[in-house]
RNA sequence: GCCGAGGUGGCACAGCCUGGUACUGCGCGAGACUGGAAAUCUCGUGAGACUUCGGUCUCACAGGAGUUCAAAUCUCCUCCUCGGCGCCA
């Protein structure tokens, strides 16, 4: 959520800012914002008034009281018995044009930061860097999808009768490298400075809210019937809003998170894309990072969080490379987001493993997250920045790419070796 | 799920019965005193709107509704925390 208190300052950096998105939306949504608060403003200034004129007469019922003038106390108090509708009045109309005012101001999106290259969609994502090495193989590299189906890793079909389409039971050497993918990554972490947490995946409607999941992003995740709370899509949710309406201290920052979690998505919009193999589903399980900070070192922190992600692909030797994610593809809620992205040697090409955002202070806002840089000073809002470490699921797809042998056996990474009670999966019949 | 006790500023605590400007302490800030500091004293301390930048006003006691000229205080509903009982992987 932007401060409106820019919007009423700054009005044109703001609109300026949210031009490079493109989407003409948001220039009558930044109008409407603007004059909704005016008149606001404007309520306000007349309620306020009616209240002090209020407060003036219940005063003076009080002092005559005391003065015993009681004659003269029914004069003010038919007076005073004017005031309450009428202020009743105003207050509804208040309440109307401050939510559609808030409704307007949770809807639009975060500022982008300068360095955010410039484009209208996923082709204007900037390449900044590259790393590891692609191997070459003697042979045509088979699909994850191929190689899953061939060592019976995953059983889609009976999942298919259980749950639907998008699912799948995880069988047998990828469960263990699942778990051994965790052990690996857990010791990373902790050696990074994260506390390691296993948030609850059922989340409030606010606490999505503050997140900035809703209400842009409703149709993407599940909501329980009758209740007020929706299964995560990513544990960034409770993560972030585990801190909501605190007050942290600055000397304590960052705190830095690793959680790990199942993470549900209904993929609306996504018919036809990636539609076989375990590649995307409607649930799988994540290690994501999150952070929160303040202001002046969330940059910095941006760059450690993406240097986690990819201090851990490099330990499984996956090629990579490291997008700026454009103008255009960012999302809402991001002032800047870098993924890495994994290879693919079938298809060859890079697919994204990892998102790194820097959310600034727009979840912070919503969440009331503030700091203070000592004791008894004001309270400023804090910076909250994200990270995929993995999803599981889709970076087994990536690892069994890249280790395939040409029997139709996978390699088992050199780092999970010590984790699991073999070296190399071979194909079942 | 049932019974009981609670929820007041950043923190701690009073006020609630008997409606009438939210007490006090800690923390923090400014000033005074001092060679400097500590101690002490004075003033200030949240959110919002307006402002001629001197201030002015409104709101804020878990949330909501009601009674009233006036609600932290009275009434009703909801939520949360703690304790006890019940159920339970």
């Amino acid at each position: 959520m932007l401060d409106i208190k820019l919007i009423r300052e700054e009005p044109e950096l703001v609109r300026k800012n949210l031009e490079k998105r493109k989407k003409p939306d948001y220039n009558k949504m930044l109008n409407d914002l603007i004059t909704k608060d005016e008149a606001w403003r404007n309520i306000k200034i007349e309620v306020d008034a009616l209240r002090q004129k209020r407060n003036q007469l219940t005063n003076s019922i009080k002092s005559l009281k005391k003065e015993g003038k009681t004659d003269q106390i029914s004069q003010v108090l038919n007076e005073a018995k004017q005031i309450p509708d009428k202020i009743k009045n105003l207050e509804k109309k208040q309440l109307i044009i401050e939510s559609e005012r808030n409704s307007l101001l949770l809807t639009l999106p975060n500022l982008l930061h300068e360095t955010v290259p410039y484009g209208e969609d996923d082709s204007g994502n900037m390449v900044e860097k590259t790393g590891g090495s692609k191997q070459s193989f003697s042979f045509t590299p088979r699909s994850h999808i191929d190689i899953v189906e061939g060592i019976k890793g995953a059983d889609i079909e009976r999942a298919a009768k259980t749950s639907g389409a998008r699912f799948y039971f995880l069988m047998d050497e990828l469960v263990q490298l699942e778990f051994a993918i965790i052990q690996h990554a857990i010791k990373l972490l902790t050696k990074r400075g994260y506390h390691l947490v296993v948030p609850p995946t059922l989340v409030k409607g606010k606490i999505m809210e503050g997140g900035g999941f809703l209400p842009t992003y409703r149709d993407d995740v599940y909501k329980i019937e009758d209740e007020d709370l929706f299964l995560v899509g990513t544990s960034e949710a409770p993560l972030v809003g585990m801190h909501a309406n605190e007050i942290l201290y600055q000397d304590d920052f960052p705190i830095r998170y690793a959680g790990f979690s199942t993470c549900f998505r209904t993929e609306a919009g996504a018919h036809g894309k990636d539609t076989k193999g375990i590649f995307r589903t409607h649930h799988f399980e994540k290690i994501e990072q999150i952070s929160i900070t303040n202001p002046e070192n969330s940059w910095k922190e941006h760059d450690y969080l993406f240097e986690t992600a990819e201090m851990f692909w490099q330990s499984l030797e996956i090629p990579y490379r490291k997008v700026n994610i454009c103008t255009g593809d960012i999302g809402l809620v991001a002032a800047k987001k870098f993924d890495l992205e994994g290879w693919y040697p079938s298809q060859n090409a890079y697919r994204e493993l990892v998102s790194t955002s820097n959310c600034t202070d727009f979840q912070a806002r919503r969440l009331k997250i503030r700091f203070r840089e000592k004791d008894g000073m004001p309270t400023k809002i804090c910076h909250t920045l994200n990270s995929t470490v993995i999803a599981i699921q889709r970076g087994l797809t990536c690892i069994l790419e890249n280790n395939q042998k040409e029997d139709g056996s996978i390699k088992v990474p050199k780092v999970l070796q010590q984790y699991v009670d073999f070296k190399e999966i071979t194909p079942k019949i």
